[in-house]
RNA sequence: GCCCGAGUGGUGGAAUGGUAGACACGACGGAUUCAAAAUCCGUUGCCCUCGCGGGCGUGCCGGUUCGAGUCCGGCCUCGGGUACCA
């Protein structure tokens, strides 16, 4: 072989790992184990460049982990339920079931070539009934400990489909295939009880160090714990109070209305009698579920007619309001609007003409050394920090008193010296809300209470592809769960979807069934399971993919937990809280041991692989895409290859089919091989940032990898030491030696790019080096084994070629030699007012004092001093020399 | 709307509060070649300057610090999530 073939080698050495079975999982007491995994795919059909990224990333830890002595799992399996398989199933006939492991085999067929070092034994999907079934079992479990209920909840109806749509399925406001204006409409649905976790969910985050934290943040905000007052309102009208909940009670003195949710009980009976009233819960009806349709929809408000006495004053009477953006989920479905100090209560106040009562306003701002003392005396006060400066700098604080003292809560002292006077708190208001809640439960005024921003979990899905929930309807018994012995209840294989809707429903023989109580004819739950039921423990079924329980508690105990997991930014909350919550829910159901509660030790989420979009437009000025295969990229400008017509460039976005902004990885590992499409997705960009696929990357990273063939052959054929020095040899192996520290460090913290970044001076290095042979193979052994987790076929082929032994995959990782990383000489910089001006030469351990006196020394400084002394000298040894003049 | 991120040369990006631009792409110049491809060597943030050298520079406006891409406050733009996309 004459020069890189990557696709010779490639194949003969995922031959040889077949061979040798390394990547086989077994629990083995003779190593520590370690469980890395990537999240599992959406059989889509195709693998895309994010997928080679995300399984990239795994399996250079897996592979690194391996070569540092650890028994690693890393498997694979498919997330495999879910709409797409329907959508497909309607547009083209066919079975969900078919283009579903149809697409399963593609894209295994695809990724193999990636040379990923993947237990492929332990593969399983969500849809095989060997795993669903062992699901049902486990909802089963959950339904007796009482951690799953019913109760009836809203989703998106299509009145015209008469189906109910997901969310991705309404488009402003309306159907995606019907058109038709969506409304909100109730149904009996099965919900898990996570909100019963709420607490320890939210007060675990903290022990999950190797968790981002801005995952850990988004999770603690969506979990969203709040102290506030509920309390009631008195009706003028004799009827049931109206009952609030509130986490500014310190505002209640600029109440100003009351609003109740439309799906209010309250709202409910008053259009039972009032047609105007069910004109307008009609009305708000419209529109999708989500939190942004309702957030951002116009705040739509209607007057019952109805007033309340305000608690802390009998006299004072405030109307009643239906208004569309108050969640009957929240709280009591009920609020109090506070328009001085609340934006979305303002607009509604101007909008339906409401008073507005300013109960505190801002006094000054002042740094936390310069408050006038006079400005507390008599006022209740808090006060907004806007932030400390750093190394203990002075403190600006914005101050605000109480204007409206209706109601001046008896703790004042407290109320100003907690709030930051003595200037060790910081919080916004808090205290005064505190204070607030304390005067309210002193005066009989409602009580404090904790509340979570963390609803219930609804898993039904009005839906054929999914895991059918396994109980039975029997008019005699009710809900009866169907029997273990009976699992798995699965699907039926023929349906069709032609008419729109659950099949399931109308399937004529697999939805009557015996009831497992009293036998009499019953109909079996037509609803399936969320998909995030799913992928919401197949991290613990891999632990034990064929046993004949959800999971083999010896297996969890060994491998679990998942010492890495690895996957998307798009997952911070949902699929990651729903796992933890499966957890412990499995926990107390005996399916996985006390040390799983939190099953994922470190958690990474990588950036998504975006591309150009290529656009042009049709007669009716619509888009048209464009794959980048078909379009001429210049410096004027882009064209299509075919036409010449121009077309518009957007600039990176995430790769979607939809936009057609997609590189087929099969293409580049056709052309180039799987290394060079591994190298290009590690380098340059952080793995944690988006990152741009180009053409010219995917170049460039083969020239590289054909280089380090190019070097390699000529180490191995050169057989003189014609310019060998004992300094190049020196040389050479110190800067091996920080190569292997620095990939090394790279490798361990998802520096992926700036390990590459070193390899690739590295092998310049090795191409100049006058060293002679011993070393120059020597070095050429420790380049292949540092590029073996990211290049593993190259660095087979190169670690054989230079009479490596056995297989690069199995070596064990090189250690640096600490002493050779140290230079016994150091450059440091040297500054004149924070500008650096020269540079100077010091020994490693120079003292302060004379690193200033050379620092004072060199030219360009004792030039701009011209013989003053200087007003201060900043030395940080091994760092910098700031001289201040 | 709300929550969480990101923004640095022509491009991707590097930089425990301490030399901004490592490494790579592209571009330009050179070597090699009959020629080309491939390969090798060099230059390359912007502006002023023949040069020496100087000035400006990390989305925008302020602040803290001997020193800010990095910390703080306020914005802008883009991205992710927003509970039935997975």
């Amino acid at each position: 072989m004459s020069r890189y073939s990557a696709a010779e080698i490639e194949a003969k050495w995922q031959e040889a790992w077949d061979k040798a079975g390394i990547f086989h999982a077994a629990r083995s007491e003779d190593r520590p184990k370690y469980y890395v995994l990537e999240m599992f795919p959406y059989p889509s059909g195709r693998i895309h460049m994010g997928h080679v990224r995300n399984y990239t990333m795994g399996d250079v830890i897996a592979r690194h982990k391996l070569a540092t002595g650890h028994n690693v799992l890393h498997p694979m399996g498919w997330d495999a339920f879910g709409m797409p398989a329907e959508n497909a199933a309607m547009a083209s006939g066919g079975h969900p079931r078919d283009w579903t492991y149809g697409n399963i085999d593609d894209m295994r067929a695809q990724m193999k070539p990636l040379g990923l070092s993947i237990d492929w034994s332990r593969e399983f999907a969500t849809c095989d009934p060997e795993y669903y079934g062992q699901q049902q079992a486990l909802f089963l479990d959950f339904l007796e400990k009482g951690l799953v209920y019913r109760k009836n909840a809203v989703v998106n109806w299509d009145p015209v489909d008469m189906t109910v749509l997901a969310n991705e399925q309404v488009e402003n406001g309306r159907g995606w295939r019907s058109g038709a204006l969506v409304e909100r409409r109730e149904l009996t649905q099965w919900f898990f009880r996570i909100s019963d976790f709420a607490e320890e969910l939210l007060e675990a985050l903290d022990t999950l160090d190797n968790w981002p934290a801005k995952v850990r943040l988004m999770q603690e905000n969506w979990i969203g714990k709040s102290r506030g007052l509920q309390f009631s309102f008195a009706r003028t009208d004799g009827g049931d109070p109206i009952e609030v909940y509130t986490t500014r009670p310190d505002t209640l003195m600029g109440a100003s209305f009351i609003g109740i949710s439309p799906d209010h009980p309250l709202a409910k009976e008053l259009a039972e009698q009032n047609p105007e009233v069910a004109a307008f819960r009609a009305e708000c009806a419209r529109g999708g579920t989500t939190e942004e349709a309702l957030e951002t929809a116009e705040k739509l408000g209607f007057d019952t007619g109805l007033k309340v006495r305000h608690p802390l004053d009998p006299d004072w009477e405030l109307p009643v309001y239906v208004a569309n953006f108050i969640l009957m989920d929240y709280g009591t479905g009920a609020i109090f609007g506070c328009p001085a100090h609340d934006q979305r209560d303002l607009d509604f106040a101007r909008k339906y003409g409401l008073c507005v009562k300013a109960v505190f306003e801002e006094f000054g701002s002042y740094h936390d050394d310069a408050i006038p003392d006079s400005e507390f005396a008599g006022n209740p006060v808090f006060l907004k920090d806007l932030g400390p400066g750093p190394n203990g700098g002075s403190v600006l604080k914005k101050f605000f008193r109480i204007t409206n003292t209706a109601f001046v809560p008896p703790k004042t002292e407290t109320v100003r010296y907690v709030n930051g006077f003595a200037g060790q708190e910081h919080q916004t208001g808090e205290h005064a809300i505190d204070a607030a809640i304390d005067f309210c439960e002193a005066n009989g005024v409602g009580q404090g209470v904790t509340n979570y921003r963390l609803r219930d979990w609804g898993l039904s899905r009005q839906r054929y592809w999914g895991c059918p929930i396994p109980v039975v309807h029997c008019e005699a018994c009710g809900v009866v769960p169907e029997r273990k012995e009976n699992l798995p209840i699965a699907l039926p294989d023929d349906v069709s979807f032609e008419v729109p809707g659950n099949p399931l429903d109308r399937h004529p023989t697999w939805r009557d069934c015996a009831c497992p109580a009293c036998g009499a004819p019953a109909q079996r739950e037509t609803d399936t399971m969320d998909t995030f039921v799913d992928s919401s423990w197949y991290f613990a079924r891999f632990t034990a993919p064929r046993a004949n329980t959800p999971t083999d508690m010896a297996e969890a105990a060994y491998w679990m937990n998942v010492d890495q997991y690895i996957g998307g930014i798009e997952h911070a909350i949902l699929h990651l809280l729903y796992s933890r919550f499966f957890a412990r829910a499995m926990h107390i159901c005996g399916h996985l041991p006390e040390k799983c509660k939190e099953p994922f030790d470190a958690l990474f989420t990588q950036g998504m692989v975006t591309h150009a979009i290529y656009v042009t437009r049709d007669e009716n000025d619509r888009p048209v895409y464009h794959f980048p295969e078909d379009v001429e990229v210049h410096e004027s400008g882009a064209r299509l290859g075919a036409t010449g017509e121009d077309v518009e460039v957007v600039p990176s976005a995430k790769m979607s089919k939809s936009k057609k902004n997609v590189v087929d990885p099969v293409n580049i590992i056709r052309d180039y091989g799987a290394d060079t499409a591994r190298w290009f997705v590690l380098s340059d960009s952080p793995p944690e940032r988006d990152v741009e696929w180009t053409a010219a990357g995917a170049e460039a990273a083969h020239k590289h990898l054909s280089r380090v063939w190019r070097i390699a052959t000529g180490i191995a054929g050169a057989n003189t030491d014609e310019a060998a020095t004992p300094e190049a040899d020196e040389a050479l192996l110190r800067e091996m030696h920080k190569t292997i520290h620095e990939v090394t460090g790279g490798l361990e913290s998802f520096g992926f790019n700036a390990a590459i970044a070193k390899l690739y001076g590295f092998t310049a290095t090795l191409a100049r080096s006058e060293a002679g042979q011993d070393a120059r193979r020597r070095a050429a052994r420790t380049l292949a084994q540092l590029m073996a987790p990211m290049t593993p076929h190259l660095a087979e082929e190169v670690w054989s070629m230079l009479g490596g032994e056995g297989l690069v995959a199995n070596a064990p990782w090189p250690e640096a030699d600490p002493a050779m990383l140290i230079e016994d000489t150091i450059t440091l910089p040297v500054q004149i007012n924070g500008k650096r001006r020269a540079e100077i030469s010091v020994p490693r351990d120079a003292d302060k004092s004379e690193v200033e006196k050379s620092a004072l020394a060199v030219d360009a400084v004792a030039r701009m001093l011209d013989g003053a002394q200087p007003r201060k000298v900043i030395v940080v040894p091994g760092r910098i020399v700031n001289v201040v003049i």
